[in-house]
DNA sequence: CAGAAATTTGACCAGTTGGAAAAAATGTTA
DNA sequence: TAACATTTTTTCCAACTGGTCAAATTTCTG
């Protein structure tokens, strides 16, 4: 006589945050629940922001996480379910400076407090900035839509702004699509290139005063450029 | 009795180009072994760039390059060092610009050639510069003792040539080091966020003219800020 | 052309990877 | 605390990976 296998109802994963639309009423989050996630997007932030999505593999994410592979599993069933909800997670924080940004305000030091609030993202969310690097390097398979909607949409409404500024003659004339580029370039290349430009400063100026003179630099070339006064 | 053996001398890998010190006096290359040896790289280059180390299988690499794995791995034992034939290669590509830099010419316009090679190189090397970024993105493990070395150093030289233009009133005073990051971040950003600029840009942009309108920008953006004549 | 050298192929292997299944352990709640 | 739901662990697997090896094939050279 065969063991008697009793019910054993659906396994009842719980599943990620991110919620496509047919979740219906799901279930509430336990406590368990919200904590563990946490911890494995935590996890996965740092594994993923340097390796990329390919080079990095769950059991990195899961020993990361202190938790085993299965038990990762769990709570996302798939590991490109743990970087989908990181890159939507992260698009949002990094795009709230740009959204920031206001049409009443001054020209010049709304575009120097946007310059600013960059480079203290690239200061204090390196990771984050990594992940997309990397996303975006490698062809951005994953995001393509979101770059060709959301985020062109914003760029548009802001490219608007930054003309009728020009327009009006508080800001020299130029591309603003370019601007808007060159900002996010040299921003950004402190958290991408971060090896580098350590590597380049040296022992002596490797600390966290790189990030304050960037921005004194930063602000004065977008200001004045290079040209020396008359 | 067992079947006989005969001779079998050596099988005589080729040795990738990269060839160490103890190698003697290696056989000169084939024909076949010089065309091979291309033809994997420029594949690899493909590869590489699109996936970083990790992300990259041989198999790929092979497939792309028209040749079996075991072929491949004829004429290169490791995957990593068709990988670093690439890094070094593309490494002396990249600093060209730099180096050519020269303390006699006029400052102004020595730095904007400097950007306009540069801007260049994205358009004609994409490939390259994002192998590049993907190492650096990911930690540089495999070249971080050149950036500390080699470039480095370079870095340092052109640094001293900069601040002595500003010392003779020919440049606005700046940090040179921070300069230099802003140049190589503008101007990669075309080829490393690709993807990213095409987007934003939409179709209507997308085309070759984004080069040359980022150029007209940057040395405008470079030479007077944004600051409006007063 | 014969023999030697160089090149290519096919079979194979051990380690890693993403992921599934079921049982065991732990928590939660009436 | 009993019944149930949730969480964790153990075991397993098939696909993929980097890489080896010997044999078969092709190319070169005298």
């Amino acid at each position: 006589m065969p063991p008697i296998k009793v019910k054993m109802l659906d396994p009842k994963r719980p599943r990620g945050r991110s919620g496509k639309s047919g979740e219906g009423r799901a279930r509430p989050q336990t406590r368990i629940q919200k904590e563990k996630q946490d911890l494995i997007l935590e996890a996965a932030l740092d594994v993923f922001s340097l390796h990329g999505f390919r080079g990095a593999t769950i059991d990195q994410i899961a020993e990361s996480a202190g938790m085993s592979k299965p038990n990762l599993l769990y709570y996302f069933r798939r590991k490109e379910d743990i970087y989908k909800q990181l890159i939507a997670g992260m698009l949002d924080v990094w795009l709230a400076p740009l959204r920031h940004m206001n049409s009443d305000g001054d020209p010049l030091p709304e575009i120097r407090s946007y310059i600013r609030r960059k480079l203290e993202m690239s200061r204090d969310f390196p990771r984050q900035s990594r992940l997309f690097a990397n996303e975006v390097l490698q062809g951005a398979p994953r995001v393509v839509d979101m770059l060709e909607g959301d985020l062109k949409a914003l760029v548009d409404e802001k490219a608007k702004i930054i003309t009728g500024w020009m327009e009006q003659g508080k800001l020299r004339r130029a591309d603003p699509y370019h601007l808007i580029f060159a900002i996010w370039a040299t921003t950004q290349h402190y958290a991408d290139f971060d090896v580098q430009v350590r590597a380049v400063l040296g022992e002596g100026r490797g600390g966290e005063s790189r990030f304050a003179e960037a921005a004194t630099f930063l602000e004065e070339l977008f200001l004045h450029g290079l040209k020396p006064d008359a």
